[in-house]
DNA sequence: TCTGGGGTCCTAGGACCC
DNA sequence: TCTGGGGTCCTAGGACCC
């Protein structure tokens, strides 16, 4: 029997090639998507890499950089991102057997029974071709025995022009050149604490890690790195399950545009929060039995700093928007502080269960009324899905411009909104 | 002046039970 | 003064990912 086959398909610098898709001027040029307030780089293209500019880095810091270079910024549109990624993810559907998303600009995808009727680094050139032509994104695949090993591959074809998009990795040998110069703070599943402490256990590369004793790791370290210890030896340890986990929690939270120190502000802000945290609960067709709430003030402050996080279970659980705006005020009350300058709050849902294993409470509500709350969040969710406007709730409105954020160098909508779809002249 | 947003998994330790 | 042993469940926090 063959061992396992899996590849990783990975587009390259995603939002910025979804930007140049829609506007081929940008093409060839050093482009940086900025995140929400448009203050951080989120993505890169490869003219920005060269110059050694960092993922994350703050667009005050590179304002030389920028004049130097000419670089130019979008503010990230992920409404065009998602919808792009949806287009990218139902073609890889049609090309093997099980697909896994793995996030917004990669998959997994398992090739182990096309093994013996395919060539699959042939197969592999014609996933990248169809992916560019159908969508207009560049990507690069990589496949090898093992998910960590798919993405060390996927990696070299990144890094690597000869490769020219595709590294076969399914040879042992050739499976150990590349570990043996692979620094091993670059394997997936080791950050910088676990590559610190493997550097200080004198494991320096990939194949030294590869060559340690997986029950060693699991004592040092934990299960999840044993895992991938013995994904490196080749080992398939990770299969891909073809229905995926229900979600298991749901976070909405922003850095605010400026600063809030008003608390109907900062209501307002959790408010808008939690009306999208319940959309997307309710568009997975859940309930949520407990809701967090959580607001901070600048990491970068030397003192005088505040953060705090409380949370409550729901009296039952509900995907409502009126019942978690409810919760999420009280919590936010409590942890309310005057005299600071909040950057940040989000809210976060947990605890999810099927809503029609849930009990119906004896005593307060009937069976009814919680027909009619699902009613009314169901016309809800139908008017602010139809692109006609959106209903919104009375506190989210109170000022939104002391908190919105900014998105001042946004792309048009291209794939979403009507007026935005670009003319072929 | 200005430092992203949204996830997953695992583990330790506390509360509680008999 | 001395303070069991074993189990479950839950939560907070740490580490990682893109």
């Amino acid at each position: 029997m063959r061992p396992a086959c899996f590849a990783l398909v990975d587009v390259d610098n995603f939002y910025v090639s979804c930007e140049r898709v829609f506007d081929p001027s940008l093409n060839g040029r050093p482009v940086i998507v900025v995140g929400n307030n448009d203050q951080c780089c989120v993505a890169r293209s490869s003219e920005v890499k060269a110059i050694g500019i960092k993922m994350g880095e703050p667009l005050f810091k590179l304002q030389p950089q920028i004049q130097r270079h000419g670089i130019i910024i979008r503010s990230s549109n992920y409404s065009l991102y998602g919808a792009m990624s949806a287009r990218f993810s139902t073609i890889l559907s049609a090309l093997a057997p099980t697909v896994l998303e793995y996030s917004i600009d990669e998959a997994f995808l398992d090739l182990t029974s096309l093994q013996a009727h395919y060539d699959l680094s042939e197969h592999a050139r014609g996933v990248k071709q169809t992916v560019l032509r159908w969508t207009g994104l560049p990507v690069c695949v990589g496949f090898s025995t093992s998910l960590t090993l798919a993405k060390l591959a996927s990696r070299a074809a990144k890094k690597y022009p000869a490769a020219r998009g595709v590294v076969d990795l399914t040879d042992p040998a050739r499976q150990r050149r590349l570990m043996a110069i692979t620094p091993v703070g670059d394997i997936w599943g080791v950050g910088p604490r676990i590559a610190r402490k493997l550097r200080a256990m004198g494991i320096e590369s990939a194949l030294q890690l590869a060559d340690t004793d997986p029950s060693l790791i699991r004592s040092r370290f934990s299960v999840v790195m044993e895992r991938t210890v013995r994904d490196l030896q080749g080992e398939a340890h990770h299969r891909i399950e073809t229905s995926p986990p229900a979600k298991g929690q749901i976070i909405c939270s922003k850095s605010f545009g400026t600063r809030v120190t008003e608390l109907a502000d900062m209501l307002a802000a959790v408010t808008s929060y939690v009306v999208r945290a319940a959309e997307k609960l309710r568009s997975e067709k859940r309930v949520a039995g407990r809701l967090s709430v959580f607001l901070m003030t600048s990491r970068f402050l030397e003192h005088g700093g505040y953060s705090n996080e409380a949370s409550s279970s729901l009296e039952r659980p509900t995907a409502d928007t009126r019942n978690l705006i409810v919760c999420a005020t009280r919590l936010t009350r409590k942890l309310w502080k005057d005299g600071h300058r909040f950057t940040k709050a989000g809210v976060m849902l947990t605890d999810f269960r099927d809503p029609l294993c849930e009990q119906h409470d004896l005593f307060s509500t009937d069976a009814r009324s919680q027909g009619r709350s699902q009613a009314l969040m169901d016309t809800l969710d139908c008017i602010n899905g139809s692109g006609l406007g959106r209903i919104q709730f009375a506190r989210q409105r109170i000022s939104e411009d002391s908190w919105g954020m900014k998105r001042e160098r946004l792309s048009p909508n291209y794939l979403s909104r009507w007026s935005d779809i670009p003319e072929a002249k």
